[in-house]
DNA sequence: ACCTGAACACCGTTCAAGT
DNA sequence: ACCTGAACACCGTTCAAGT
């Protein structure tokens, strides 16, 4: 609890005034992507929503970049780790398939994240980040595939096929919300994509019942 | 020719000085769209750029916003046209879905353009744009599948998929390129989404024969 | 009619000075 | 160690003045 705490202080309370840190700033950062995109993250609007000087900023940040790189750090690793949360604990190939596909199209906050993150790939900081977590997550799809029994050259070809519907859905919702299935509709869209990417393939392989389609 | 000449002029080369157009202003927003997304439309590079002051500028457009509403007005009518360029000649409608699949999957710079304006939908001005532009999309994709003779719902379903799946592709291309099919393995991938989005529908209505899957 | 030039506000960045 | 406050550069916007 004093973690933060200037040795020098001389009554408890004064601490409760706590000094920023580098992870304060970091996720102020991260909220002002999602809601405002790239261009939100501006350290004068965000010293102020803190209730600190941007000199203040200059203490832990070297600029605006290193800023962006702290929370780019953060969304990471909660896409690298969500995206592997709770899948690896099904043992069952067509499971972790069918986990990754109700993931993809369940939280609308991270999809809309990633959008925004992925729109900034012009600039090399954003960009490489992208690309680190759009590599991860297609080789984990690969390698799900496979395990269902695709060979190296199909499950290339349908896991890359299966993430660009997961990617374009997303997309769609955002940009055509109006036309995106809803309730019923939903459901029934999940199936179809579920069934053409996912049970279509292990019937090809011949080992797995299409139970799960009714969870 | 003498459109945009001073009446005054007293000699005809002054004419070659040409003042600046909302045309003018508005390609070199969106060429500068297009290269460095929504920030690089900014007054001051642009007048330089031009060579003008940027007092020019506001002589033609209220403010920045103007502009972007500009540019994106010359965008809008690019997509709608070539979305529909030359498909509707076909009168086939598995001509026109094999015809849309391969525009969607050929122009790069035109993805790349649409990704910047999708990426930055959460402006007012460009959501709005970009929302006309995926639902007329969306509109022609569903009508082409129930000249495939698919039931309205049936359509409504596929044309989402295949319209996720295209999105998709641009933006998995750009966002994990090593990760994207080429040459050979490019156009199988472009054959197994044709035959599952496109063939195995038509089968569905029984009509077609799958001969153009070797063009 | 169309453009320049000076002015002001806002945000990024620096840095000397405070505690 | 951490923050303030003043300074400067850059871009958006306005507007009086030029041609």
């Amino acid at each position: 609890m004093s973690a933060t705490v200037p040795s020098s202080s001389i009554t408890p309370e004064v601490a409760a005034k706590s000094n920023m840190t580098v992870e304060a700033w970091a996720e102020a950062a991260l909220e002002a992507l999602a809601s405002g995109g790239l261009e939100a993250v501006a350290v004068e609007p965000l010293a102020r929503r803190l209730g600190v000087t941007k000199g203040s900023f200059y203490w832990h940040f070297a600029n605006r970049d290193a800023l962006l790189r702290a929370a780019l750090a953060l969304w990471e690793r909660h896409e690298t780790a969500d995206a592997i949360h709770g899948v690896e604990a099904a043992k069952d190939p067509f499971d972790r398939l069918f986990l990754l596909f109700k993931q993809a199209n369940a939280s609308h906050k991270a999809g809309r994240l990633y959008l925004s993150l992925a729109a900034a790939s012009g600039d090399p900081v954003v960009g490489a980040v992208v690309r680190r977590v759009s590599e991860l997550r297609l080789t984990y799809l690969h390698k799900c595939y496979i395990d269902l029994g695709l060979s190296e050259h199909d499950a290339m070809l349908w896991s890359t096929f299966a993430y660009a519907t997961f990617i374009g859905n997303q997309q769609v919702h955002r940009d055509a919300p109006e036309r995106f299935p809803t309730g019923a509709d939903f459901r029934e869209y999940f199936k179809l994509m579920l069934k053409t990417l996912v049970l279509d393939r292990s019937a090809d392989s011949g080992t797995i019942s299409p139970r799960s389609l009714e969870a």
